[in-house]
DNA sequence: TCCAATTAGTTTCGACTCAATACTAATTTT
DNA sequence: AAAATTAGTATTGAGTCGAAACTAATTGGA
């Protein structure tokens, strides 16, 4: 009975997530599904800035996320740069105007002044309880997490010896560790 | 900074819900606009069923919302019929077949399986954390909240003689203030 | 009382999204 | 070396969307 008042309270809060997002996307002439993907682009790491991972996170096909690519492309907000190892990938890099307006967008729909008046400790709370439902609807609808490095089970923090992804083997930065990966597990 | 990390949780989850909301309707020949119309509609109350409440709701034009509402007619899911008093207006409401997959729908993405584990007085706290936000996020925004009579300031406990609504002056069930309206007004 | 303004809803149009399908090219597997 | 797989693009048709023009009913003044 309680989790229905919390499945409508938060339907309602996505609808009105969306409302803004397609406001503002609007008056930079951009679609809301184009400000998603740049807004995704400016917060994935160097594993997850392809075409295939901008379709899985926003879970459209990859013919549709080509177009709406080729759209931002056009209108100078990323630029494609073929892959140096496998000629097959495209790698997305948001230009400076870019990643500017995804930035501007993350301020706009930010929570903070919703959450002016909650401590931080409530924040932290509240942010834990939504991660738990996330991963929660993941693994019940089989979708990837796209989580941020830091908490993903293949993360390994060698302490002075700074992190290191389990998966690539890769040294990480604390920046890196911030960034989205579309090949994100948390922990068992 | 803390604020920042809900944030991001918040709006992956949100992407996710309309992921499984889009393919969830797919499989009945809906497009997501569809769904969501057809679920507010069983979820509203008797003086937010009209294709102007639907439009706010949904926070897109009258037109559009329009034709899709012609949609979900042609298609069987809702019946439309005009209002006795004022003959512009006309009521939505969802057919049985309507109603049943809304009911499926909301099911389908409930929170109660990511929720299991939590114990209630948690759930309850992230309930009413989530909803001052929504509520933050209207007043910055200035959207019309859309929340259950239960929780709006003009709806009046008259204890033994049940509820009534200090706008219309109508009485109100106990089912009554479980319903959306579009009226709905937080407390000062 | 009657005409103007307002309100609820529909229709039409052009730009755009989206899934499905078919396609090219590079890489991996066998 | 051929077959299968993978990453991405192009095309097509159904459908969304906002804007603008429209109808019809109601309200509000003079």
């Amino acid at each position: 009975m309680s989790a229905q008042e919390a499945n409508d309270v938060l339907e309602r809060l996505c609808n009105l997530q969306r409302m803004e997002a397609r406001a503002f996307g609007l008056r930079y002439g951009l679609q809301p599904v184009q400000m998603e993907a740049l807004t995704y682009l400016t917060q994935c790491n160097r594993y997850s800035n392809t075409p295939q991972a901008v379709a899985e996170y926003l879970g459209l096909t990859k013919g549709t996320v080509s177009q709406s690519l080729k759209v931002l492309e056009q209108k100078g907000f990323l630029r494609k740069q073929a892959d140096n190892e496998d000629k097959r990938i495209v790698r997305l890099a948001p230009t400076t105007k870019g990643s500017n307006l995804a930035k501007k967008a993350l301020f706009t729909r930010s929570l903070e002044p919703a959450l002016a008046k909650t401590d931080s400790i409530k924040i932290a709370e509240l942010t834990s309880a939504l991660r738990s439902i996330l991963r929660g609807m993941q693994q019940v609808h089989g979708r990837k997490a796209f989580g941020a490095c830091h908490t993903c089970r293949f993360n390994e923090n060698h302490e002075k010896n700074g992190y290191v992804c389990g998966l690539t083997r890769e040294p990480l930065s604390v920046q890196d560790i911030q960034l989205i990966c579309r090949e994100h597990q948390y922990p068992h």
